[in-house]
DNA sequence: ACCTCGACCTGCAAGC
DNA sequence: TGCTTGCAGGTCGAGG
């Protein structure tokens, strides 16, 4: 799924029609995605006018006027449509796709927000704004990779003592908040880390970020504005609402290039898999260490 | 507390 | 052609 950037151009891409607007009716058409919908979940939702769309890591988060907010998820398939025409320039959805719509916000200027999941790990919860500080699946969250939060400092300190991978610590969101298999695989190898480095090796004895910590914020803070800029990345079950693609799969440079000679100048390396913590990890042995 | 691994689900591509 | 296998952008909970 969807990562921090293919999120964040869902969001962007949602704002319009959810934004300002008030949903009118819920379609719960199965009684669970990857767990059963709260029992008060379309009740908590009908009439209410959305005053925002925000994000938190892989999170949208749709401020209501009641004081509730709605947590939505993609998991790993998630995707959503707006309105009833097929999506967009490069893809008609196939009947055999319209199954797996699952909810279907019905907004009262009549548009419909539509959220189809094949694998069915994504979620969505309602939870009063009062308490989002006690949500379990906030609570443990680290800093946003794109907020003030992050710095070498905060990932330093968050990878101190850490004897798992740079590459799980990454995957941790915990550690920070929004990365996933692609960005991770990108961020490493632009920062020219390897993956099987261990993540305590950002941080000196005392705790204070290194040189190879302060290149990872960098380059994670570039891969993901990079990927925002153009829409994220497409494969085969993302795109954005408006039907349009992403266009960052086109500038991977490592992930999903095995074989591919690596492009770091005078490098000559070749770009390798293998499996870590139960996912493919690719890079380049030669220029990451 | 840490860390690893299996489980959750469907669809697709590759291999036989 | 059809079957089997492995793999996919995530995360949680059980177990060591």
């Amino acid at each position: 799924m969807p990562e921090l950037p293919e999120v964040e151009t869902v969001r962007r891409g949602l704002q319009p029609a959810m934004e300002g607007a008030r949903i009118a009716a819920v379609d719960l058409r199965r009684a669970d995605l990857r767990f059963p919908f709260q029992p008060d979940f379309a009740a908590r939702l009908a009439g209410q006018r959305i005053l925002g769309l925000g994000r938190r890591a892989k999170y949208l988060m749709a401020d209501l006027a009641s004081g509730d907010v709605l947590m939505m998820h993609l998991g790993m398939s998630g995707s959503f449509r707006v309105g009833t025409m097929p999506i967009g320039e490069f893809h008609h959805p196939r009947n055999d796709e319209l199954v797996h719509d699952h909810v279907v916000l019905k907004m009262a200027n009549g548009t419909t927000v539509t959220y189809n999941d094949p694998r069915r790990f994504g979620f969505m919860k309602v939870v009063a704004r009062a308490a989002l500080d006690d949500e379990p699946l906030l609570k443990g969250l680290g800093p946003e990779p794109l907020g003030n939060a992050f710095d070498a400092q905060a990932l330093a300190a968050a990878c101190a003592g850490k004897t798992v991978s740079l590459k799980a610590a990454l995957l941790d969101q915990r550690i920070v908040a929004g990365l996933g298999n692609i960005y991770v695989a990108e961020a490493l190898y632009r920062a020219g880390l390897s993956p099987k480095r261990r993540a305590s090796t950002l941080a000196t004895r005392g705790g204070a970020p290194t040189a190879h910590a302060v290149r990872l914020v960098e380059a994670i803070r570039e891969v993901l504005n990079e990927a925002i800029a153009v829409g994220g990345s497409t494969l085969r079950d993302h795109r954005q609402p408006d039907g349009n693609l992403g266009y960052f799969q086109h500038s991977f440079r490592v992930y999903d290039h095995e074989g591919a000679p690596c492009t770091m100048p005078g490098c000559g390396g070749t770009i390798r898999r293998f499996a870590q913590h139960g996912r493919s990890t690719f890079w380049c042995a030669k220029c990451q260490k």
